[in-house]
DNA sequence: GCAAGGTC
């Protein structure tokens, strides 16, 4: 039997579609979907299906000394999402005679390609090997490719693996030496690598750039024509320094009320056609109508699926010669892109390219027709940017008529540019950058001109930007750091682990420490150049000049004489460190004693306590905190000059917190002031439910009865924002109002009786739980066999919602007391329980 | 609980 692997499952099925025609048939492996025909067969792998590792006696970060790390043995273990294509890899590899590798064709593909054959060769050591490499699934190259089939190229893949190593080694061996050495274990450790390092590195610059910049004074002075058309000219000096110097033009000229054009410059302008999309210029497209690169990736990866665009990760700027660009664009002619695609078949089609040429995928274009109605807005709004993009490669360029003139008043020259554009060329297909037209009346030389005034505008220079994410994707690429596929989420990480906050991104103290730290003692993994050294190093091996060994031994000795001196500077960096984490935690004076208030870790997550402590008691609560990273911002409180701040989890929108304490006092005044609004009857005790603040600033439903013995809670959706409104509608099923969410500039949201809208998010979760299967089964299996112990009154029945059913349930979980709830993770938690949501759990946490 | 690279 003859198996072909590809790296994802969408190429095996359109590779077979090819290859077999009609006679492909789907077969299901180990749950696998593979495609077969005759004796062939095609699988599609997941990317990489093994990883790499240490084993598990390296595993405990305090007791394993760092250094240790890099000379650890390395081990091959499944991806853990991945073990069913493993199994079904295993399961073919025993009857298979012949594999064609045929990944996606640059180096990763061919180690991803290795990995699977190593997989096979375990089960079957004589299996014979070759490669497809193909740069454009169409079927004109995929059947001439599989005519040509060449050798698998092992030192490519040595090449690839040689990078896993070395990124692996460094990034665990300085992760856990920053980590340990400042204490912060667990969730909030410190981390480090070859690609995220430079990356903070190059924000933390900019910031401290920011930070030096002396702003300097500048004025520009403008005159004004009056007339039908009426425009302004600027001083030809176009910034004054000297503020003498502009008072003395100024003076000369101030009472001239007109002057003489002396020059008159007519030209053209030509703006080339855009080159085609690659994932760079995608994301930055993208940010232009107002997604982010993470969403705008998210979207392309959802069309891409659903078969609408081609392959959203690409650094290809050229179309593939296989491709038949014609029949893609003549398939717009039955869409609403009809008069778009008609006037570019008027004309041969001729693409622009790009500078860079790959051979794994074509650029991004657009591969069916979508229609507006099927498309969610934000898709429609990506899918319709892949066309007009496509449509612009191929369009003309557009043309600007151009006016530069001169005009003297009173012995000083001011300038006017007009700039009109005459042939739209592709700005008619892609309009996504503005065009205004710069109008100027049509003058002569010598004609003289009214000056209506001169105006003066004081200004000050800027100091540099911040980078925003788009802009820091295309220095990422620009730098060689990451790849099309990682950066947004190289990005995304430096928000997970608190180093940045905010877009445009800003760093927070704690990556000041970081990155000087690893600056001064570890300076190669700061800087761009590890990269490149290891691109130049992977295309030796990649030519068989060196050995993968050799390459790997050596940044091996690099990283030795770095722990060298981290170990003989432990304590000074441990407390260069430790200074930089704690001003990272600083909040603001104290509202009782004026001492400085900072975020410190308690049993229950973390809170705000006075630096004054135990004089002063005065504490803040961050209830949220449990949940996530507690980043303090740099915008400050102006009533309580206290910083504001977020809540970061990894994976989700950051929890504005704002000024805490302002929370805290809109929290007490909700509190006191009682006048909660009713949503209805408690279904369990009949007294009213209400809508109560929490403590991190977000909304639940809670009974208020009275004599608080009935404890029925209801979380609310989170849009924290907005305001909740209880409508006349009520509930048949429970008797409650049915409740909306306005918000400013956006379409309310309903959200129905909070009842019935909280079953039907409860449904959700837990079909995405049993999707995730495995660990939930184990973790039911426990929380039985430990749950027939639980059996007294308990005190957990203060909180609201928890009853003696819940109580046993938790206790099975081996949650027991109060302390036991609030220090519980609620999403393992939540796995461990029946039907109860991660929510519901954070909001008994919240009321403890 | 570490990296970065695939894929979803």
């Amino acid at each position: 039997m003859h198996l072909i692997i590809t790296e994802k499952h969408s190429t095996a099925k359109r590779i077979a579609g090819i290859l077999f025609n009609k006679s492909s048939k789907m077969v299901r492996v180990n749950g696998v979907n593979t495609y077969e025909s005759g004796d062939t067969s095609v699988i599609g792998l997941s990317g990489h299906v093994v990883g790499i590792d240490f084993p598990d006696t390296y595993n405990n970060w305090q007791k394993t000394d760092a250094r240790d790390l890099i000379h650890a043995d390395i081990i091959t273990v499944p991806d853990k999402r991945n073990t069913k294509i493993v199994s079904a890899l295993k399961k073919l590899g025993k009857v298979v005679d012949t594999v064609t590798i045929a990944t996606d064709y640059d180096r990763e593909g061919e180690l991803i390609g290795v990995e699977a054959l190593n997989i096979i060769k375990d089960v079957n050591p004589k299996i014979k090997s070759n490669r497809a490499r193909y740069s454009a699934i169409t079927p004109a190259e995929i059947r001439e490719v599989f005519k040509n089939l060449s050798l698998i190229d092992f030192n490519l893949a040595a090449a690839g693996e040689s990078r896993q190593i070395i990124d692996l080694v460094w990034g665990a061996a300085l992760t856990r030496y920053l980590s340990v050495t400042s204490k912060r274990l667990g969730k909030r450790f410190l981390s480090a690598g070859r690609v995220q390092s430079p990356t903070l590195a190059l924000i933390v610059d900019r910031e401290k750039e920011r930070e030096a910049f002396v702003p300097k004074p500048y004025w520009e002075l403008y005159a004004v024509h009056p007339g039908e058309q009426q425009f302004i000219s600027k001083h030809r000096k176009d910034r004054f320094w000297d503020r003498e110097e502009l008072d003395r033009v100024v003076a000369r000229i101030q009472d001239a009320k007109s002057g003489t054009v002396s020059d008159v410059k007519r030209g053209k302008r030509t703006e080339k056609p855009p080159t085609p999309f690659n994932t760079t210029e995608f994301i930055r497209e993208a940010s232009r109508v107002g997604i982010s690169p993470a969403n705008a990736m998210r979207i392309a990866e959802n069309l891409y699926t659903n078969g609408f665009i081609s392959y959203p990760r690409t650094d290809n700027t050229v179309y593939p010669k296989t491709l038949d660009l014609k029949s893609l664009v003549s398939m717009f002619l039955g869409s609403t892109f009809r008069e778009y695609a008609s006037r570019l078949l008027e004309k041969p089609l001729k693409p622009t390219s790009g500078k860079k040429e790959t051979t794994d995928h074509p650029p991004i274009y657009p591969v069916a027709i979508a229609s507006k109605e099927q498309l969610k807005s934000d898709e429609w709004k990506i899918y319709e940017l892949v066309v007009r993009r496509f449509f612009a490669t191929f369009a003309d360029a557009s043309i600007w008529k151009t006016l530069r003139v001169v005009i003297e008043i009173k012995g000083e020259d001011f300038v006017a540019n007009g700039a009109v554009l005459v042939e739209p060329g592709w700005r008619w297909y892609y309009p996504y950058h503005t065009s205004d037209d710069r109008i100027l009346p049509d003058l002569e030389a010598g004609q003289v001109l009214d000056v209506e005034k001169f105006d003066i505008e004081s200004k000050t220079t800027k100091p540099p930007a911040r980078y925003g994410q788009a802009r820091l994707i295309k220095v990422m690429e620009d730098l060689g750091l990451g790849t099309k596929s990682t950066r947004h989420e190289i990005i995304q990480k430096l928000y997970d682990r608190a180093y940045v906050h905010g877009n445009p991104v800003q760093p927070t103290k704690t990556a000041y420490s970081v990155v000087d730290t690893l600056k001064k003692y570890a300076t190669p993994v700061v800087v761009p150049d590890m990269t490149s050294k290891l691109e130049q190093d992977m295309d030796l091996i990649t030519e068989a000049k060196i050995t993968e060994e050799s390459v790997i031994k050596e940044s091996r000795d690099m990283l030795d004489k770095i722990f060298e001196d981290l170990v003989n500077n432990r304590e000074k960096i441990a407390e260069e460190l430790r200074d930089g984490l704690y001003n990272d935690q600083v909040v603001g004076p104290c509202p009782e004693c004026g001492a400085e208030m900072a975020v410190r870790p308690s049993r229950f997550g973390m809170f705000i306590g006075c630096g004054n402590y135990p004089d002063c008691t005065f504490t803040l609560s961050l209830p949220s905190s449990r949940f996530g990273m507690v980043v303090v911002t740099d915008q400050v409180c102006e009533e309580h000059k206290m910083h504001h701040i977020q809540i970061v989890q990894s994976g989700k929108r950051p929890v504005e917190i704002g000024c805490p304490y302002c929370n805290q006092l809109k929290w007490e005044a909700a509190e006191k002031a009682g006048n909660d609004p009713v949503v209805g009857p408690c279904p369990e005790c009949r007294s009213d439910l209400v809508v109560k603040l929490s403590r991190g600033g977000g909304r639940f439903i809670r009974c208020s009865n009275p004599a608080q013995d009935c404890s029925f809670t209801l979380p609310l959706p989170s849009p924290r924002y907005g305001e909740l409104i209880i409508t006349d509608t009520i509930c048949e099923e429970h008797g409650l109002h049915h409740v909306r969410i306005a918000s400013e500039g956006k379409s309310p949201w309903e959200i129905g009786c909070p009842y019935c809208s909280y079953i039907e998010w409860q449904k959700k979760q837990d079909e995405k739980k049993s999707k995730k299967g495995g660990k939930k089964s184990t973790g039911t299996k426990k929380s039985r066999a430990t749950g027939s112990r639980g059996k007294k009154a308990s005190e957990l029945t203060k909180i609201g919602g928890i009853g003696d059913a819940i109580v046993k349930q938790l206790g099975g979980a081996g949650i027991k007391t109060l302390k036991d709830l609030a220090t519980a993770d609620p999403e393992q938690l939540s796995l461990k329980l029946n039907k109860i949501s991660k929510n519901r759990i954070a909001n008994w946490q919240a009321s403890i």
